[in-house]
DNA sequence: CTGAAAGCGCTAACAA
DNA sequence: TTGTTAGCGCTTTCAG
């Protein structure tokens, strides 16, 4: 029913392989049987059939990448969209795959990079297994990591515990000495930027001889409300923080609605400091760490790209800049405050 | 370099055929021969080319979904992850493309769909064009409009001029009567639903006998920011709007921080609604419309598998329900109000 | 500049 | 229950 280069080529008088030469567009074709090619091509509609080409070519022509299911978060949807702008004018297919569990992970490290399936694969934030590290990675597909940090992978990635600093010193510079921090849960394979992020505040307390409270660190899913339940805990302390740093924008945006609710104003009453610098941050206004997301994604797609085409290409890392944005969610520690 | 059928065969001492039999899961094969091909596929680590695999069948394996490239927007990451759902526990991938002009679309239209490169497609609030369906439809692979209308294609939608009824009524019902709409620009070839959404609107101005006022029509680029100026301008009219009618619950968000920020409480000062009830929506307590968005790429996508599996399947079409969702930012007209 | 033919890795009759 | 074989639609030597 669909044409098929021999259609082309029987309707052209010609052989399939001059059909195939002008359709890759080789130049070693004389412009008459060119010209009579393309005018069946168009006649018939043709099309070349990618899966045949690709057996043919012994490559999938597809990446895939691979991220965590709740790719609803604007930070991933932001890499996602890097990711796509940057294949769409190349030749390869995006194919998606999300993982949900740690287990699930496993199972996609193994059969997904699978040079029968892929040419490539991107991982959003997600760490190797050490499987895959050692039986796919010599062998199979080229992987790159984004928003990812393992020594064997090309990456591009972040310095999280500098930005767990910017953060931190900020504050401190504003005379904050009560700083909470509130994060995901640090403990789950996902997240070692939160955790990262979370060293670099500690750091900076200690070396402001700020001693840690254990109650100043508070986790909860990652989701404005138990953002905002955290931060109601928080500030009902009977020492309440003056400062908060949420470990994104998302859960900041939750603290934003806790002290709103309870009467409080920003800067004046509480200070605030997000992570990702999203859209709804400049919105908002919120002081913030920018990363690179839209940039990461395309980085990411960038190097998988050049180690598609060469292979031999040594390890690519790409550590990205990081820059506090100063906006009006942080001022000078309240002069009410009880000084501790 | 990586093990092919004829390795596992010739490992095995059988034939490819047998081989490609225990792969299939095809039961005439006896446990012994089965067991020595299971093991060879082990030793070989043997996984099968999908490329071949699929030349062989004549299909892709690979649906499509197009979108317009703002696929940023919480509402198409709803459909997109509803329709990543069901793709994933089918044996199809899922290829992502976006377009971003109306002369694009035409050309994601023909190419795209075309049999040589997908099984399926699925279009996500994007107008289908004269062209496609006159010469691909017929021929081309099946395909189901997410959030689209159109007599010749499985779809799955909802009655957006309903929703515009639903919430004037509401409004009306409230005692309002100078009530306002704003929106995207409604002359796009994207968004027939505002404007349906706009004529629901009318309708039920009509019908309560209230003339519908130009300057309470106002339009713009679907993101907070433009809706809040917007908003400013409505409310800084002579005669202001005591209800604002939101065509999306993004835009609503940026109506609500303008009424924040001229000092209005809502819903005392001002009744506000929005559309389609995203998370966002419950989050700020927004009076506003549900629909199923997740759901609709549920449907959209088993509305496709099937059409897959049996191509003489006829043309189905799902309306989902839409629903009213009265929260806090709506209330009676104010007292004070200068009845017009 | 053009054509013949082998082969990419698999599936599915058809035979045995 | 198993093997043989003919494709699927293309690319790419190798000859001419």
């Amino acid at each position: 029913m669909v044409a098929t280069i021999r259609d082309v080529a029987e309707k052209a008088e010609v052989s399939i392989a001059t059909v195939s030469r002008v359709v890759n567009q080789n130049p070693a074709v004389s412009d008459a049987t060119r010209q009579k090619v393309l005018d069946a091509i168009s006649v018939l509609n043709y099309t070349p059939s990618q899966i045949a080409r690709r057996l043919s070519l012994g490559r999938t022509q597809t990446v895939a990448v691979v991220l965590p299911s709740f790719f609803t978060r604007p930070s991933y949807v932001e890499r996602l969209r890097g990711i796509q702008d940057v294949l769409t004018k190349s030749e390869y297919d995006l194919v998606i795959h999300t993982v949900d569990s740690p287990v699930q992970i496993e199972g996609y490290f193994t059969t997904l990079s699978h040079p029968s399936r892929v040419d490539g694969v991107l991982f959003i934030s997600l760490p190797p297994t050490k499987e895959y590290v050692e039986q796919y990675l010599p062998t199979g597909a080229p992987a790159v990591l984004v928003d990812g940090n393992h020594e064997q992978f090309s990456r591009v990635m972040i310095d999280d515990r500098h930005g767990g600093r910017l953060v931190t010193e900020h504050l401190v510079k504003l005379g904050h000495r009560r700083i909470a921090f509130l994060s995901d849960f640090l403990n789950t394979p996902y997240y070692i930027s939160m955790q990262l992020r979370f060293e670099g505040y500690r750091e900076v307390l200690k070396t402001a001889g700020i001693p840690f409270r254990p109650e100043y660190h508070v986790e909860g899913a990652h989701a404005r409300l138990e953002a905002r339940e955290l931060a109601r805990q928080l500030l009902s302390l009977d020492d309440p923080p003056t400062a908060i740093f949420a470990a994104s924008d998302t859960q900041a945006i939750g603290v934003l609605d806790a002290a709103r609710s309870m009467g409080m104003r920003l800067p004046e009453d509480l200070s605030l400091v997000g992570f990702d610098n999203i859209r709804d941050a400049e919105y908002l206004n919120l002081t913030t760490v920018h990363q690179p997301l839209y940039e990461s994604g395309v980085q990411g797609a960038q190097i998988l790209l050049s180690m598609m085409k060469n292979p031999a290409k040594p390890i690519q890392v790409v550590t990205q800049e990081l820059s506090l944005i100063i906006r009006s969610t942080t001022g000078p520690v309240p002069e009410t405050g009880v000084s501790s």
